[in-house]
DNA sequence: GAGCATGGTGTATATTGTACACCAAGAAAA
DNA sequence: TTTTCTTGGTGTACAATATACACCATGCTC
């Protein structure tokens, strides 16, 4: 049984990445905040998905338990990419104005831990009945107005991606469970801001032995039907060699 | 001005590495705690070095100042490698002692924030006149009794060591300004668990611009001195690739 | 059946990884 | 002063991997 009494110095946040086959995609919500003190509403439009965690939980069992609440699936890939006091979440002038609303005691977190979540689009669209929930693209985050650190935080869980991506098999969190080798190439493209060769990528893929063609193909497409992929972590964690060039 | 007033539920605790040519070490410190209920002290031999935050205090100066108390040493490399809840840190039944000891409220933290600090032995060594710290060679951690969660904490720091060690060039921190091709290749194997052919190292040695040969040679030792070397930073920014197979 | 869009393939060259064995220099001991 | 000991330092042949690059195939639409 899980008590709710909140920690309130502690909060978990997750940004939570998606892919729609063309770009990366962050997840926003829309966050109504009441201010104690005064009782006026303030409304933040865009927000990272986040909470306080609950006194007797941990800090995964409280990230998983704001992104079921935020998407309804529970088995999504979540990966915590820091966690974040209050001076070293001051990035730029704009950012000032929120660590001052923290410290005349509006909200009262000290400590943020930042999560990284992963989701394939495909499965969570149907479930995202909320209209205070919505995707924005990455490339928009620049121009974007952001309320607390949650523009930081962005960027570091951007950045955390960005250096997984390379060294672990995590993309494929992001693809449907079965994807061409064009979507993987696009979202490999699009999670690295890098275009490939076509030719090399595949000879890249074709030697990992953990994404495995199936006998499916594409249908009703305009062209030439791609053949259908996936990826196996079984197989993966058998194959692995596990050596990640610097100086081995 | 920082006020001292600490934050009862969160604590930062730095595992603390260091390199004798030999092996690797970690540095760990005997505690004494007061039970503020019944009066009684305990002395802990084995923990890490850790304490609450302050209020306005942010984690990274936390770990700066513990560092800094244990060592006299400020400039010392230090990255955060994870914050674990309390459920999180139960790994063995010997564990859920001090999960107790937490829950009756003994102790209060929620959150540790966990350091890994690589620091030069021959530089410290004269600063350490507290009779209380001492190093331990990581291979006997094993077979130690360690409080709280600290040794849960201690792998999952060892873990995270390893995996950036083949990936940014940090181990350079536990070795002094000028060192040996020989130590270099020591301290990897003693990293790593591993052991490499001297030619091929020194081959892949030869390919990092950064690692800059000197003028000065070993002196006193009973065998051919060897060339020492030294690590620039500077170049290695400059002439990184920035390119770590997985996909790439 | 022509046009269009995407799917899918191969080869030559450069770079990097790997396996492997011997001489060199200096200090200490005989 | 010679020998021995210990560590320092080097090169080559072969295998694997990375890179650059251009064309035909398939299935749909018009």
């Amino acid at each position: 049984m899980i008590s709710h009494k909140i920690v309130p110095n502690i909060s978990v946040d997750c940004v939570v990445f998606g892919f729609d086959f063309e770009k990366l995609n962050v997840l926003l919500v829309k966050r109504e905040m009441v201010d104690e003190k005064s009782g006026k509403v303030l409304i933040l439009d865009h927000t990272l998905a986040g909470y306080h965690i609950f006194e007797d939980e941990d800090l995964d069992s409280a990230a998983t338990r704001i992104l079921k609440g935020l998407t309804g699936l529970d088995n999504i890939f979540l990966e915590q990419f820091g966690a974040f006091g209050q001076l070293d979440r001051v990035s730029s002038p704009k950012d000032k104005m929120w660590l001052d609303y923290i410290n005349q005691g509006f909200a009262d977190r000290v400590v943020t831990v930042g999560y990284l979540a992963l989701i394939d689009n495909t499965k969570v669209t149907l479930t995202l009945k909320d209209r205070d929930v919505s995707w924005f693209p990455v490339s928009m985050i620049t121009d974007m107005e952001m309320a607390f650190d949650h523009k930081f935080l962005f960027y570091k869980a951007l950045e955390a991606l960005q250096r997984k991506v390379k060294v672990e098999p995590i993309a494929f969190e992001l693809l449907p469970d079965y994807f061409t080798l064009s979507q993987l190439q696009k979202l490999y493209e699009a999670l690295l801001g890098t275009s490939f060769d076509k030719r090399n990528f595949r000879k890249k893929v074709a030697q990992m032995h953990y994404v495995i063609p199936l006998k499916k193909k594409q249908q009703g497409v305009p062209h030439k039907p791609a053949q259908y992929y996936l990826f196996s972590r079984e197989v993966y964690e058998k194959t692995r060699k596990g050596r990640i060039s610097f100086i081995i």
